[in-house]
RNA sequence: CGGGGCGUGGCGCAGUUGGCUAGCGCGCUGCGUUUGGGACGCAGAGGUCGCCGGUUCGAGUCCGGCCGCCCCGACCA
């Protein structure tokens, strides 16, 4: 490679996340048009998001199922305005086995209706509700403009589908599976998103509502980092969930559906990543710590090599995810940049000086150079390292919470507004009407709502773009 | 689909108004010296210049068409 860094932020943001992206092996380009190949080090980092989201998953009820690739075109239509907001994206087989087929079939966006479908199998009694499934699989999407997993046109994600037997239950849970997608992002991703509803505009094709987490990257643009939606009852009556209630009368189901994709990990480089490249957050980091030796001469590599195994397998033991760089055709300064750009939060330096003083150097990837190396005691390391994952795990939320509020204004006026989303996010009351939502794209170069907050102080003002009354403060944003 | 840029060893690029054996850096292989912030020497391997057609004595270079990729917009997780 040319370059062994990557382009500085300011100079290309772009240019800087697809030059992390592949130089810290995540992923890469495919034959396929908008199709990427997962790199190893990017699936374990997938693996580590699928680990901690399934975690939370189980935890709340839900159980995993698979269902087919292949959804008949005709499920796809019954539902009038899923149909719509779906149609333009569709990829269809429409030959089987050399034959035309008879139906044409897509490959699923999103598997509402086939799901929905098998749901009006299983449910028949009150008794059966509520139904909590998940599955992990890959979906498709014919986008018009890709870009390494922010947007690709096949990508892996997890979809929750549930049915439940009042609007009750169905808004529950999808507060519930928000709530476990926040918790997700800022505990295990370090990212302190911000939760709430959906505009009119920007919701589900075919929800009653649609909720979302949003993220702030480095370029100040929002990421739509997870959705969960509250169908309604219109996903039922398209595929006839139906149930029987106590007082023995035919009810339809009230359905819901949240998804989490590979677009986490594109948040996670672009929340925490810098101009030495990827920065990982200790609980999701496929390796937490890397152990560098350094030696001279044969003597010394023999010593160095067998202290700094010592210290892997005891680490290991102590339930570290540590890997030892036995490289011997680099030296200990080209694996130092390698394994920043890798955004490895934990370097254990060990030379023959450490040797001799029962000691090792530890460098943070969460603080800038000249502040980030300190020297420490081989003896009692691990519970050393164990808690600088949690203090580096901390630092790397706080950084992102303090550079996401330095970002955040409250706005009063549509002058404001506008010179906010230029380079932040504003919070303006606003009336949620997607024709106000149009004028405001177009006035501000882009900016779009991003979702009305949780926590709301309540009252009523005047929108902030059409001077309508609004009963709620919305973010906007740029967003990707 | 509109705008911009680009296709030359694995990667990044140079190649003048067409000219002789297509170069450079990184990486790769071997040997030796190195190693506490991206080491060095020597010897090697590796190319139908995106594809098709045309102009010409001669095309990486000029012309036409096609294909692909990246970035910016409209659309979207």
């Amino acid at each position: 490679m040319a370059s062994l860094g990557v382009t500085p932020r300011s100079e290309d943001y772009a240019r800087w996340y697809t030059d992390v992206v592949q130089k810290a092996d995540l992923a890469d380009y495919s034959p396929v048009r908008g199709c990427m190949i997962i790199k190893p080090y990017g699936y374990e980092l997938w693996e580590a998001i699928k680990r901690e989201l399934d975690r939370r998953f189980k935890a709340t009820g839900h159980q995993n199922a698979y269902f087919p690739l292949f959804i008949p075109m005709s499920f796809m239509e019954k539902e009038a305005e899923h149909v719509e907001g779906f149609a333009p994206h569709l990829a269809v087989v429409t030959h089987g086995g050399g034959q035309k087929l008879d139906e044409p079939l897509v490959v699923r966006p999103t598997s509402e209706t086939l799901i929905g479908h098998a749901f009006s199998k299983w449910i028949q009694s009150y008794r059966d509700l509520p139904l909590l499934i998940n599955q992990w699989a890959n979906v498709v999407r014919w986008e018009m403009r890709t870009r390494l997993f922010l947007r690709t046109t096949e990508f892996l994600w997890q979809e929750g589908h549930t049915a439940h037997a009042t609007y009750e239950d169905a808004q529950e849970e999808t507060m519930r599976m928000l709530d476990v997608y926040t918790d997700f992002a800022v505990n295990e991703a370090a990212i302190p998103v911000m939760p709430g509803r959906k505009s009119e505009k920007e919701k589900f094709a075919g929800a009653l509502a649609s909720y979302s987490i949003e993220a702030m990257m480095g370029d100040v643009k929002a990421l739509q980092a997870g959705t969960s939606h509250n169908l309604g009852q219109n996903f039922a009556k398209t595929f006839e969930i139906k149930f029987l209630d106590e007082n023995n009368e035919l009810k339809y189901c009230w359905t819901t559906s949240w998804g989490v994709s590979t677009r986490m990990i594109g948040a996670i480089v672009m929340a925490h990543g810098d101009d030495k490249g990827l920065r990982l957050p200790p609980r999701l980091a496929p390796y937490q710590a890397v152990i560098v030796p350094i030696h001279r001469t044969a003597e010394e590599r023999a010593t160095v090599l067998d202290a700094a195994e010592r210290i892997r397998a005891m680490l290991d033991d102590g339930g570290v995810r540590v890997i030892l760089d036995r490289r011997d055709d680099v030296t200990p300064g080209y694996k130092f940049n390698d394994w920043e750009m890798r955004g490895v939060p934990l370097r254990i330096e060990i030379g023959p000086r450490d040797v001799q003083n029962g000691t090792v150097v530890l460098a943070r990837r969460d603080l800038p150079a000249g502040q980030n190396k300190t020297s420490a005691s081989q003896e009692g390391l691990v519970g050393r390292v164990i808690e600088l994952m949690d203090e580096i795990q901390a630092n790397m939320l706080r950084q992102a919470t303090e550079f996401r509020d330095a970002h955040l204004h409250e706005v009063n006026s549509y002058d404001e507004l506008k010179e906010v989303v230029r380079d932040g996010w504003a919070l303006a009351w606003f009336c949620g009407r997607p024709e106000c939502e149009d004028q405001i794209k177009a006035d501000t170069g882009g900016a779009t709502s991003r979702n009305f907050p949780l926590d709301q102080e309540g009252g009523e003002a005047k929108c902030v773009a059409c001077g309508r009354p609004a009963k709620e403060k919305a973010y906007f944003a740029k967003a990707y």
